[in-house]
DNA sequence: GCGGAAAAATGGCTGCGCTCAATTTGGGAC
DNA sequence: GTCCCAAATTGAGCGCAGCCATTTTTCCGC
């Protein structure tokens, strides 16, 4: 009983924690980032107003909070779906389909993320966001590394520099996307004509 | 006098804008932009708070504005700085290490502008960023282009697509500095070694 | 000049995110 | 069981961005 009573705090801290973030999720989902107020989100999770504040620093930490988790396993789900497919253009682009289909659940709440990735400010956010990066990260350098066993990518490319420039392409596209200046379709084909290019190289 | 009595309404709103603008852009830099008020802004602008959010709707937009003349000018520079050189990929490095050495002049400034560009929302913005991001990505085309007449690019490399993709490789590793996950060393070693596997390709 | 309509400017007001002094809760020592 | 202290919770209050009903300025037909 010791260990769980000493548990016993960190325990409701816990649950109230999960109580706060899936409140924040539903209205998020429900109304919008910007037109869910602190208020509600408190009211919905059963606690005070500057209860949230002791979990989430600030109403964007809450909003990374809610998407770290399901992050972490979409990239899961990218890489595996990846894994199906053979040659390293077709299993980068399912990978990022993967990522995309999910954001395109609720784009305005994958714009207001976005705007959040471009202004980390806090050391929280700088780990929570630094851990989806290393993450998504090594997936790619995986990939690329698989790749290379079949002599599909030569062996001198550094695996990290490939996974980043790879992810840079998707990300500013992806930005482009939600920002409102293409769509879908020429998404796709940024998309497939940027992964090509770095591929083959412009030489 | 018709034509100057017509522009007389036009004349004072662009001069008010200007100070208003100014007094932005000098408050921005000597105390950061969360840091600044839209009263300050107003009082140093000699004007109504109110009046400023009929020039610009948000305090964001403030920021855009501020940027966006300068950015352009700097984008100029970039190219003319790129031409001195010869080898595309020291002529991509060069443009970037201006625009670079431009942000370091205020870096939070540059981290609270980055923010922006990944959460464009109205209209207004949507048309100043796209303005801003025609300008660097056709200078970026040009080079390649230059590049192609003398084959180091090879001719069937699509422009756009080959500028999207540098720039998205810039992007990526400015806003890893500007967050803090790397520094200023390890940014210049990332930007370059992304730029050269571009170029070389990964396969 | 003058009247009036349209455009621009104004600043008190509202609703928001977030703070912090006061209060409640939980857990170990005895 | 009781006491005590530290950790957790609370919500009224604060400062801010942005709104909008009112006032001021500008322009044009006469």
């Amino acid at each position: 009983m010791a260990a769980a009573s000493i548990g016993r705090r960190e325990q409701n801290k816990l649950e109230k924690r999960g109580r706060i973030v899936a409140a924040a999720r539903a209205l998020f989902t429900y109304k919008g980032f910007e037109e869910t107020t602190s208020q509600e989100i408190a009211d919905a999770a059963g606690v005070a107003v500057g209860t949230i504040f002791t979990y989430a620093r600030t109403k964007d930490d809450l909003l990374i909070l809610v998407f770290h988790d399901e992050m972490l396993a979409v990239v899961e789900r990218a890489y595996a779906s990846a894994r199906k497919s053979d040659g390293i253009q077709v299993q980068v682009v399912a990978f990022f389909d993967t990522m995309v289909a999910y954001h395109e659940q609720d784009l305005p709440l994958a714009h207001a993320l976005m705007r959040q990735l471009g202004f980390v400010s806090s050391a929280d956010q700088r780990a929570l966001i630094g851990e989806l990066m290393t993450s998504v990260l090594g997936k790619l350098a995986q990939l690329v590394d698989g790749a290379k066993a079949d002599g599909q990518v030569g062996a001198a490319v550094p695996l990290m520099t490939a996974a980043r420039s790879l992810f840079a392409i998707y990300y500013f596209h992806l930005g482009s996307m939600l920002s409102g200046y293409i769509d879908r379709t020429q998404f796709d084909r940024a998309l497939r004509s940027g992964i090509g290019l770095l591929l083959t190289g412009l030489e």
